[in-house]
DNA sequence: CTGTTAGCGCTTTCAT
DNA sequence: ATGAAAGCGCTAACAG
């Protein structure tokens, strides 16, 4: 691997010089630069980006941590930054937490002792007071996905609460007064918000909530089978069914199809997040659009407009807002 | 940031003795190096992973490169590899080609920029010199999923002639004669492969290839229904549709619904990759098992042997053999 | 077992 | 416009 040194020898120029035409931010007279950059294509010189960071404490690039590195939603993040900052010439270093709080700590640790110039993550797991701690810290930090008190300009989150409620409403509407309701893990806050908007839909209609019409799920579409099967047993008489995310009421209507019933005659079902897949479910799923694109497209000009001061061509905001995608899982009662 | 200076300082050693304790490496005394772990302590020390790489020329970081960074297929390989890889305390840099030999290129001279010490590339678009060239330069590569001539050690393939014929061969077991196929774009590979098996399987049993049985797709959920669409039209007696891979099968299951056709009793539809989601679709969706989760695995073993010196629990083998999932959307003629 | 001393490859003043 | 030289924070001989 040829070094600076090689080049500048090559091209009879000092050291600092061909620092300068790589860096293109003195200027250089037109002769230099072009025997710097002759020797530096013969010489097939790529520089070294570990020892650039060293010395100018930069690295042009943004830690991504995400819960998983499969399932639609976080690919869809994961895409998404990627592209916005790709596009200005930054470079994303992705790492998974799974939910776990030790090995969300480490991942965020390692992304710090990468020196990235930036952290967006989607941290689940971490306590509050860590985040806190963080953004009080040497390196610019936003959260997607969770609200931290004090930490609102940091923050980039969907209201949830209101998301749920959207979900449940939407089956009221219909015409159903039974609802069965698949959960995430209650201890994620978004799950736990999810499941208080679907209370206050319920109440606001005059429903009574009854514990045996909801299933704690995971997330996972597995759970959304298992989801099923417990209504079915415990809350029969449920003719709607709302699920917390799309992949849980992608394995609820599967589990749903084989025990029989049609959809959404039968079966009307509302899922959350408006994930790619889930307008090519069979039929396809009516559900909440979670607008994670977005907040990570915000999260990404966030970065670029507070760490390397490229202008966002959007106006930031911090709180976005759920709405149902209507298709053809809901049906009226 | 603390650096190593201030704690040594503080613990009132040498910079090296502070270095010997972080690595473990060299003998220390438990005096010392109980000191030097207090001193970093009260510091809150990070070594900093960058200035730790330009000295020991070593990064403990394998770069990956994926095609996208979302979608199931590619989900499963980064989880797999991150997962064997940080088990053994490596990290991994991901970064995405677009199937773009440009961007692919551009990602793969970001890794290498960043000093990995070693590449999983799973690179569609950039030419098989190039790859050469790579492996031939000084830093260790493996391909997934691409068979490059001469590099055979550093390749990891699934038969992907023999996992069309298999998909081909189990529609024609089943009674099939009028077999649609939807393709996959014919520049990759893997795509014009599997097109190669299907056709074999239709010559061996005498049935002869029509042209208008077929549709090229772009391995999107889209091209399922757009697929779909055009065989109703140019080849209307197909009873079965293989199709090159799972997301192409759930978008011309989505639109062989809406056609009214009932799965698998009008018609069957056979996949290809057995991505996660296959068995969530409903009908469950009988397809080709591609071992990506295997290659992947056996690509990030490869790397742990060869670069880190880590034994690999499983012999390493480099061709990997598809197989016929049986589940609910082929049903006999 | 511990300290001294060169670098790793590059950026960035400060001169010229 | 260009060069000289001092680091960036750490590792790795080499001494002792």
């Amino acid at each position: 691997m040829a070094t600076i040194y090689q080049v500048s020898e090559a091209a009879g120029v000092s050291l600092a010089t061909v620092s300068r035409v790589m860096n293109g931010n003195a200027r250089v007279s037109e002769r230099t630069r072009k025997k710097v950059e002759d020797a530096m294509a013969s010489l097939g010189y790529q520089p070294n980006a570990i020892a650039q960071s060293l010395a100018s404490n930069r690295t042009n690039s943004v830690g991504l941590l995400v819960s998983e590195l499969h399932g639609s939603y976080f690919g869809d993040l994961m895409s998404t930054v990627e592209q916005v900052l790709k596009q200005n010439g930054k470079h994303v270093i992705i790492t998974a937490g799974h939910v776990d709080e030790k090995r969300e700590h480490e991942a965020i640790e390692f992304l710090k002792s990468r020196r990235c110039d930036a952290l967006i993550l989607h941290a689940e797991a971490v306590s509050d007071e860590y985040l806190k701690q963080l953004v009080d810290g040497n390196i610019p930090v936003v959260v997607i996905n969770r609200k931290v008190d004090d930490l609102n300009d940091n923050c980039f989150v969907v209201d949830n609460e209101q998301g749920g409620y959207l979900a449940t409403q939407a089956a009221i509407n219909a015409g159903h007064k039974n609802i069965g309701y698949i959960s995430g893990p209650l201890f994620k806050k978004d799950a736990s918000d999810r499941l208080s908007g679907h209370k206050r839909a319920l109440e606001e209609a005059g429903i009574k909530f009854e514990e045996t019409s909801m299933f704690e799920g995971d997330f996972h579409e597995s759970a959304g089978q298992e989801g099923m099967l417990h209504l079915q047993k415990h809350y029969p008489k449920f003719t709607a069914l709302v699920c917390a995310n799309d992949e849980m009421a992608s394995g609820a209507m599967t589990a749903a199809r084989e025990a029989g019933f049609d959809i959404p005659e039968q079966l009307s079902i509302v899922g959350f997040d408006n994930v790619l897949f889930s307008r090519y479910l069979y039929p396809k799923l009516t559900t909440i659009n979670n607008p994670i694109h977005a907040m990570g497209e915000m999260a990404a000009y966030w970065v670029l407009q507070h760490v390397y001061n490229i202008k966002s061509p959007i106006p930031i905001e911090h709180l976005f807002v759920p709405e149902v995608i209507n298709r053809d899982t809901l049906g009226n009662l």
